[in-house]
DNA sequence: GCTTCGCGGGCAACCGATTGCACTGGACTG
DNA sequence: CAGTCCAGTGCAATCGGTTGCCCGCGAAGC
């Protein structure tokens, strides 16, 4: 960099004191029109700048946003859950429309993140996203309310978390889902994901599929749930599960897109044709599965809208209104896996 | 926020000065340890940060790094493209181990971003990552040059071009496409893609596929060549163009798997089965190639390399030594939509 | 016993923008 | 014609850390 000008240069050249180019570049009305017009020219041919870490500093705010990654297993080589990147394209352009910018990082669930961002004024507010051991997060989620640090957090949504938490409607998402497959004749669904609660998304998937079943007079079967995390060959592995199991079923119900994907390799592997034998319907909606053979139906998070309530519901916050904790609707995206044409 | 603790707080509790907390907390060699044990202690206890925009702003550094995504073409709704949300990944990576922030935006290739991070010592410098229409770019790249900011750029690298390019070997990665499909019997290969001089990395895999076949006798016939931009609409389009002309062709190398997946879908709607009527080899290798119908077979950019030496090429620049411009191998994948066994 | 040396740490300036308050000169009021 | 008022600016303090320079004090040297 050449050398910066700083305000004090446009000052000089206008023949007027360093604050009022300050007050004339952010439109106070106390400079006269002429005066503005005159630094602003001069602004603009020295490429000018504001210094935003001396502005942040005297105004003790940022315009940043933060966005924390977390991710729970294998954290190195997979590369970031299709799902929260597509929400990151929507998380961009929100803030950028917003006047933000967005700082980005990965972290271990483990780390010292929750000191991090906001106390050391990098950013005014933190964007949480990130599934795992929901158990390990929750102390540091307390931690972080009691800093009174404004965040919101991606997840499952439920009374009396710590802080501001959008997710969707996993529960109901679930429900369509079984619907969906039991409209279409299947009678033994399956469910591939972790149920336990540490994993409350998946839970609740899980909870909405035995509820629409017992709707219609089912029970479901625990022998067909298979506990799998986030990533395709744990999908994979679940399926070889379940079928090793030997219990019949004629549908599968996968937590996530990334699981019914990988469900599908194991079930091809056995001869299984998807959807003839089994039928499966997925979750999230991930570029991926409109692609998947055959193109998987699935329950589609909308993660344009996710992305804007989230940073909108963090800029309440930090412009200190309440920001209430809110379920997404899900939607049924009906695609060839689930046998309905 | 509490009330944020600063370093007089410290100071005062530790009852020394509070430049001697600054000193300790940066580990200088002039504060005893013994103090400086006390006061880091003082320190974790108090939650302390140092705030990072007046360190920035004494420092005159931030180590922050900038990401510009540019999205050419259909800016708004279509997302990221795959290939450079996948680099995202490893970008944010190893920034984090370099113990540097990053900072994400999206730009249009007409906004005035080329004056904005750096000028605002928002970063200390910027990594521009888009495809789009060079000339319109080349401009902008000359007056960053000019006022000596820090970016590297990733696309297609070339002697003469203004500041420090890092891509992969387009040239290559074309003939080794053409050459995988000539050594499995196909002579008559189209190329989908733009391949003027405003997309050079098209152009030089265009390039590329010519030359191996010029290789081997065969002159690539101009009417196999079919304008695409990187987006699956494209590559329906140009697929269509493609048969709407009638001459024959057996093989198709897509300048990216995005248009890739996209004219399979149009050869799938003539009844062009893949790989037996025709084969078909991408670039790229993004995540839905591999779940593609079939497998798409492409030439991998290593993006996790990629994001590496990107990264470390910008650092060195901060660092005031030189950073080449640099050319990444590009790998070829087999699977199956090349009719490789 | 007095100077010298050096460790540990304090003082004050500085990074650049923002803003409350004081000031000036001209217009306006009575 | 003196007193008000106000638009337009300048002054100086401030945000929180960082660092060059200087100082005090105890130990070592002569």
């Amino acid at each position: 960099m050449a050398v910066k000008a700083t305000s004090f240069d446009i000052a000089q050249l206008a023949g007027v004191s360093q604050p009022t180019v300050s007050r004339a570049l952010r439109g106070s009305p106390t400079v006269s029109e002429h005066t503005r017009l005159r630094i602003e020219a001069i602004a603009k041919q020295l490429n000018y700048k504001v210094d935003k870490n001396a502005s942040s500093l005297r105004l003790q705010h940022t315009r940043t946003l933060a966005l924390l990654f977390f991710e729970d297993p294998t954290p190195d080589e997979t590369g970031i859950n299709p799902f929260f990147l597509a929400m990151l394209g929507s998380l961009t352009r929100t803030c950028a429309q917003r006047g933000y910018d967005l700082l980005i990082s990965f972290q271990q669930l483990s780390s010292d993140w929750h000191v991090d961002y906001e106390d050391s004024r990098k950013a005014d507010g933190i964007i949480l996203l990130g599934y795992g051991d929901y158990e390990l997060y929750r102390e540091k989620l307390e931690k972080l309310v009691e800093q009174e640090t404004h965040f919101v957090r991606w997840g499952f949504a439920q009374e009396g978390q710590p802080g501001t938490t959008i997710g969707c409607d996993n529960f109901r998402g679930g429900m369509d889902a079984a619907r969906h497959l039991m409209q279409h004749g299947r009678t033994r669904i399956a469910f591939l994901g972790d149920a336990s609660s540490h994993y409350p998304e998946f839970q609740d998937r899980y909870r909405g599929c035995c509820e629409a079943q017992g709707g219609e007079g089912i029970v479901a079967d625990p022998a067909l749930q298979v506990d799998a995390l986030n990533v395709q060959d744990a999908g994979y592995d679940a399926a070889q599960q379940l079928i090793a199991r030997g219990k019949p079923f004629d549908a599968i119900f996968a937590a996530s897109d990334t699981i019914a994907i990988g469900a599908m390799t194991a079930l091809r592997e056995h001869g299984l044709t998807v959807p003839d034998d089994v039928a499966i319907v997925g979750f999230d909606d991930i570029p991926a599965a409109a692609m998947a053979h055959p193109p998987l139906t699935t329950i589609q998070q909308d993660y344009k809208q996710a992305g804007e309530v989230l940073v909108d519901s963090l800029l309440k916050q930090i412009r200190n209104e309440a920001a209430d904790t809110a379920v997404l609707p899900a939607r049924l995206i009906i695609r060839q896996s689930c046998g309905a044409h």
